[in-house]
DNA sequence: TTTTTATATCGTAATTTTACGATTAATATT
DNA sequence: AATATTAATCGTAAAATTACGATATAAAAA
């Protein structure tokens, strides 16, 4: 146990899960909206502008990468981050498919 | 360790981090998906639909209703659930916050 | 070349999440 | 009243997540 039982689910289902769960951690919004803030790639203070260790921050970027949400290029000594806009906009729409769905939706009870 | 630490971030990004952790769950992406397929409340089947046993679903419907994503009333020996529309929207509101960021900004790297 | 700087990775502890069998609680049926 | 039905709760195991000190890696600066 403790294992999501993926197999249970639908591709889609597992995949708007996925993107949810890069977003469910208040210090990967933290990095985003920083990195969002900048309006184009962060070389290096994202650990200074975060209030946690410097593994932990890296650990965050990472799963943010792997998801595809950012990309980072290596520059010197420092690593720059920035968003990915492409795998934004796929990752919005997969969300969206779940989120939209209440336009369609009426209140019949309840 | 293991703790999130809550304090370290803003309220907003708290909650931003809260409502995405509540759709990060491919059976909770489901049982919503199921639920509004319906356009009423759900009464009874939900544990048929997802191939889940009944106490892990009944964990899952807990937190949706925790969060506020949904709402339950009691029928007899089962209960009906249903989306709470008003939070939904006050969800859809709050992830848009982080989600739209992209509108503004435009690749000036990377 | 040695030292500094910046980031990633390793190892690990604490906590949380996921899952489910067993049981309880509450109502409906007989 | 006894039984059946449905959902919640309890207890617990396995795994995943979060966090960070220590260390490794890699490039820049001295």
């Amino acid at each position: 146990m403790g294992v999501t039982k993926t197999e249970k689910f639908t591709e889609h289902q597992n995949q708007v899960a996925r993107m949810a769960k890069a977003l469910a951690h208040p210090a990967r919004i933290a990095i985003l909206e920083y990195i969002f803030s900048i309006d184009s790639c962060v070389c290096g203070d994202i650990v200074n502008e975060i209030g946690l260790a410097q593994p932990t921050i890296s650990q965050h970027l990472k799963e943010l990468k792997t998801v595809g949400l950012i990309k980072g290029n290596v520059d010197g000594t420092s690593v720059c981050y920035c968003i990915h806009h492409d795998n934004w906009l796929l990752m919005k729409n997969m969300l969206s498919t779940i989120l939209d769905l209440d336009t369609k939706s009426i209140d019949s009870c309840c």
